[in-house]
Formats: C-alpha cells, structure tokens, sequence
RNA sequence: GGCCUGUUGGUGAAGUGGUUAACACACAAGGUUCUCAACCUUGCAUUCAUGGGUUCAAACCCCAUACAGGCUACCA
C-alpha cells in the first residue's frame, strides 16, 4: 500500500488540495512593514487582565503598523469552551476599546476574507494538509492508548530518560499501512502523529521580538497534530491558521516559549514562510510574600469587570497597560500632555522580557491623573454611566441635576493643578453626597467636629457668619476676609501663623472657624473648596442646614 | 528528572563594559493652604540574587549555585 492510499483512506471526503487553500488565502495587500497579528483565545470564559494586555500589545502593533489585528476562537478542546464563550470574550474587550478588523463578531459569524476564524469549523482545512502529509509519509496513525503512553513515561522515567514520544518509543511510526488501515476499518481509536525529522542533539537558533536571540532543541518528538475527535492541536492549528490568514507576527504568552521548535518545524514541513514571534511575559501577583502568574481560576479579581465595578475608567486602564509594557512611555505622555495612546509608538525591545507585578497602587495614581486632567461633564458622564449601573440613587440624582451635579465636578478643576482626589468612580457617591439634599436629609447625620465641638460655640458663630458677613456675590477674597473678620470677632486668630506664633492669646484661628462652617454644611471634616461649596449650596439650604442641627442634634 | 526563560530599592523599571545606578508609584520629613487632596523641597539601592572568573575597568561578558516561572497532554 502507497502513502497515498493511506491517505484516501483516512481521509475520504478530501477533494481540495493545499494548493487550493493557497490560492483561497493569498498574500495580503498591506504595505511593507504593516503587522498582522490576531488575538486567540479559547473561549473558557470572561476575559482577565493578562488577556487584556496581551490582545492590547496585539492590537496596538497592528495599528501602528497600519496593519491589521483579528479575532481567532481556539476552540478545539470541546471540553473547556463555555456556552456564549465567543461573546463574551467580544464583549469584554470591546468594553476597552479593543475591536477587531477581522475575525469573529458573533458565536458563529465572522467578518473578513480569511475565515471561518473559529477552529472547529476550519475542520476541511487541517484534514487537507494532514492527509498530504501523509501522502508524502511526514503523518502517520498512532493507536496509543492513554495507558501504554503512561507506561512509556514510566519506563522512561525509570531509565533516566526523555519523556515523550520519539525514535524508538514511537512504536505505530513503523508500523505498516496494511495493518493500521484494517484497525481504522474496525474502528479503532487513532490520532494522527508527525514523523517529526528533528534531532534533539541540535539547535534551533531563533530571534524572539521581546525575549531576544534563542538556543533550542530541535523537536524530535513525534507531536499529535490530529486528535481522535477528528479536531487539531494547538500547534498544527497555529501553523496552518497563522499561514493561512498570512499572519506576519505571532504575539503570545511566553507559556509558549519552549513550543517554538514544533512550531517551526511544522512550517518548515508544511512549506509555510515561519512569522516573527514575540512572547510576552505573564502579568504576576503577589501572595505570600510569593510572586506568580496571574491565574484566571485563583484570581476571578482579575477579570476585567472587577475594574468596570469599581468603576476604574478604561483609558486609565490602558495607560496603565502601555506603561508596563515599555516604561517609557510615561516620560513620553508627560511630555505630550495632549497627546493619545494612539500617538506612541510601542517598542518589542522594550517589553520587559520578565513578568511585571499588577500594581494596583499604581493602577490609581493613573486614574486619578487622568481624571484630573477631564472636564466636569466628562467626569459626570462617566460617573452618570456607572451610577446607571450601579448606584441607581446617585444616578437618579445626577440625571435630575445635571447642571448642579456638573457644577459639583467642576470644583477646583480648571485651574493649573487640578484638584485630584478621585480615582475611581465608585469613590464619587462618597465625595459628594452631601451636595444633594435628598440625601443629606434622609440620613442620619455624623458630624465630624473639629476643636471647636460646642453645639452653643458653632451656632453663635454660623448665625452671626449668616447675619452679618455672608454675601452671595463676594468674591472668594472677600469671602475669605470676611471669615477673618468673623474669626477675629469670636477670639480666634486671623491668620494660622499668628496663632502659631502666640497661642496663648487665642482661642484657636480661622482654620477652625471655617471648619464649624464646613462640618455644619457637609458634616464632613475633610471637602472641596468651601467657598465653592457654599455658593452651590446657596443661602436658603445653608440655612436649612443650620436649622437642622440646631433642631436635632 | 530533562529542556528553556527570568532575577536591578517596598513596586514598575532605565541602564548592556568606563565619573555620584535615570524616571515613576509607594513611603518619610519639612514647607504651603480654610480642611483634605494636590502642590513644592528633601530623603529613600555604597550596590544590581549568591559565589567565582575575564578585564586596567562589570549591573552589563563567561561559568557555577540558589530561587522563581514555563514546557515536558489526544489543554490551549
């Protein structure tokens, strides 16, 4: 029996010929140096952090490139897909702004010229590359069963030996066609193995982006590239699909790192022109004092909605990505202020080429920069959009007061150092509460005196403010004036130095007069600027509010 | 066990043979302000995992060791 016999054996319904693929996927038309690349994962579920920075590195090469970034769905290990798995994974990034040129839009549809850009409907093309390498001996059938592979190993381990499957271990690669064609008929279970033409002994030399020249084994081992389920592996899949879809650069997790030999191999077989490879290296955690990889299973604080839950605006997130992955970029923003993401260029040779701890600290320091940096009504739409989701009171609230509410964010923000004390919008019901009556009167109230604590003190001293001094059409320097006028009356030093310097002669200074003005408006020890609060508030609710404390408390 | 990769302050890191090891976060002290945040100033690795070697000279080159991570599946 010829190869080719095999080969119309195992794989009857074949009629179209690799060649037929070539000409089905031609060489794209993109301009010298433009990047393909594509995102790939399994659809196992929501899509966590590390995902997010390898498909953020994926897609940002492309784009600088004037390339293209697609969507490709693993899935050939029925067992691990979830149900939706596709969407999810669409939704998720789409949420941080990665969007696909190419690739899967839904569960089962796609857009682009290079699909089906989900595996197992890619099912005709792998069978007919695998039934020509059989034709031409480099495939053959392997009956294994999951226990004779155990007793190889165990064999192996015994003897202080490779594990795996290669030169004599790999019992079926010998065996003949005769008899391997009359255990198929009678239905045994077999998977397709590569005659892989390696040699252990020798190098393999390889330029990696980000990891940099690379010494490694040949592979010898005789791969599964056909599983029983009549579905690939990872590794042949990632060599006709990558070829096939003529992507120019392979970016993954380094986890792949000691697999480049088979892949190599395996387009070295198949007559495929062999991608640029990048391994990016895995975000890390720390617990117990110990560091490793993010995990998707052990860390579910991973997943990207955490950060939506909290309310983390994307952009910071992705500042913060393309910070970790080339550092200078920070230097580079703080020098393009008005600049985008968009505009810099992302270095390979910059990545780090070990694993970078996710650093939440971090993580808001550049939010609460970014933040900064907004209008109010960008600042209020975000907080309008996660309040929508999840604070519904706030959110009512917001809607209802647009203006005021703009009003609120708006304090100490156009100026040159913008006030910074948000960093997530799960922080705002907390900043600003108390603006709104609506809930400054429907709670019970905790004030947070400062040293002048007599409920007799702070009313003698608002009322006459009240009486005497306030003027809704001062400007900030007479309203200050004014309070140290009112702080000199009642005993207390006009200035914070002069008490300092004599504090025998006063009962405090106009630091803790303005904090009875502050607590008995807010409650709160620690706000914004008074004097913008104060105009906000107006006269008539200023007073409601003296007028509840005097009642209540 | 085998193969591979990594290791620079509390954190992210710059730096690849030549003066005091950038910068940012965090932290601390002082200043400033009506409070807080912010802001300003200053401090924060005599040393680049450890031990050898090469060199006039090493965080940078070489070797060994330790530790961490990955791969060694009909999982990706």
């Amino acid at each position: 029996m010829t190869n080719k016999e095999m080969a119309d054996i195992l794989f009857p319904n074949i009629d179209k010929t690799p060649e037929d693929y070539e000409k089905m996927y031609p060489e794209r038309n993109i301009k010298e140096g433009a990047i393909v690349s594509r995102y790939a994962p399994s659809p196992t579920g929501f899509v966590h952090m590390g995902a997010l920075f390898a498909s953020f590195i994926e897609r940002k090469m492309a784009r600088q490139t004037d390339g293209i970034f697609y969507l490709r769905i693993e899935d050939t290990d029925g067992k691990r897909s979830i149900e939706n798995g596709v969407s999810m994974i669409i939704q998720d990034l789409s949420n941080y702004g990665i969007t696909f040129d190419e690739g899967m839009v839904s569960e089962t549809e796609w857009k682009g010229q290079y699909g089906p850009y989900i595996q197992s409907a890619r099912r005709e093309i792998y069978h007919t590359y695998i039934k020509r390498l059989v034709e031409e001996g480099l495939a053959y059938p392997c009956f294994c069963k999951e226990e004779e592979l155990e007793e190889i190993r165990k064999k192996q381990e015994k003897n202080h030996e490779r594990i795996g499957y290669y030169g004599k271990y790999a019992f079926y690669r010998e065996f003949s066609k005769e008899e391997a064609i009359s255990r198929i008929k009678k239905g045994d279970p077999y998977v397709i193995r590569l005659k892989s033409p390696g040699n252990f002994e020798k190098k393999i030399h390889f330029k990696d982006l980000i990891k940099g020249e690379l010494e490694l084994p040949e592979n010898d081992l005789d791969i599964v590239i056909l599983k029983g389920d009549g579905l690939p592996t990872y590794h042949f899949a990632h060599a006709v699909d990558d070829h096939l879809m003529r992507t120019t650069h392979v970016i993954r997790g380094d986890e792949w790192l000691s697999s480049v030999p088979i892949h190599i191999q395996l387009f070295s077989i198949l007559g495929f022109k062999v991608p640029k490879y990048a391994h990016i290296s895995p975000l890390m955690k720390e617990e117990d004092g110990k560091r490793r990889k993010l995990s998707k299973r052990k860390d579910p604080e991973m997943a990207v909605s955490f950060y939506h839950e909290q309310g983390i605006p994307i952009q910071a997130i992705l500042l913060y990505l393309i910070t970790v992955a080339n550092s200078n970029f920070e230097a580079w923003y703080e020098q393009n202020k008005n600049a985008s993401i968009d505009d810099f260029s992302l270095d390979f040779k910059k990545i780090s080429s070990s694993g970078s701890l996710f650093d939440m600290e971090k993580l808001l320091n550049i939010s609460k920069n970014y933040l900064s940096r907004l209008k109010a009504s960008e600042v209020y739409d975000l907080a309008l959009s996660y309040a929508s989701q999840y604070d519904l009171k706030l959110c009512e609230l917001l809607k209802k007061y647009k203006e005021y509410a703009i009003a609120i964010f708006n304090i100490e923000r156009e100026q040159k150092k913008p006030r910074k004390d948000l960093s997530k919008m799960s922080e705002v019901k907390e900043q600003i509460w108390y603006m709104f009556d609506e809930l400054f009167e429907s709670e019970p109230l905790q004030y947070e005196w400062g040293i002048i604590d007599s409920k007799d003190e702070i009313l003698k001293i608002s009322s006459y403010y009240f009486e005497n001094y306030y003027n809704p059409s001062d400007t900030k320097e007479e309203w200050f004036s004014k309070l140290k006028d009112l702080s000199e009356y009642f005993g207390y030093a006009k200035e914070v130095k002069m008490y300092k310097e004599n504090p025998e002669l006063y009962k405090g200074h106009v630091g803790d007069v303005s904090m009875v003005l502050r607590v008995l408006l807010t409650t709160k020890s620690m706000t914004p600027d008074l004097y913008d609060i104060m105009n906000l508030l107006g006269k008539e609710r200023m007073e409601s509010r003296m007028e509840r404390f005097q009642k209540n408390v």
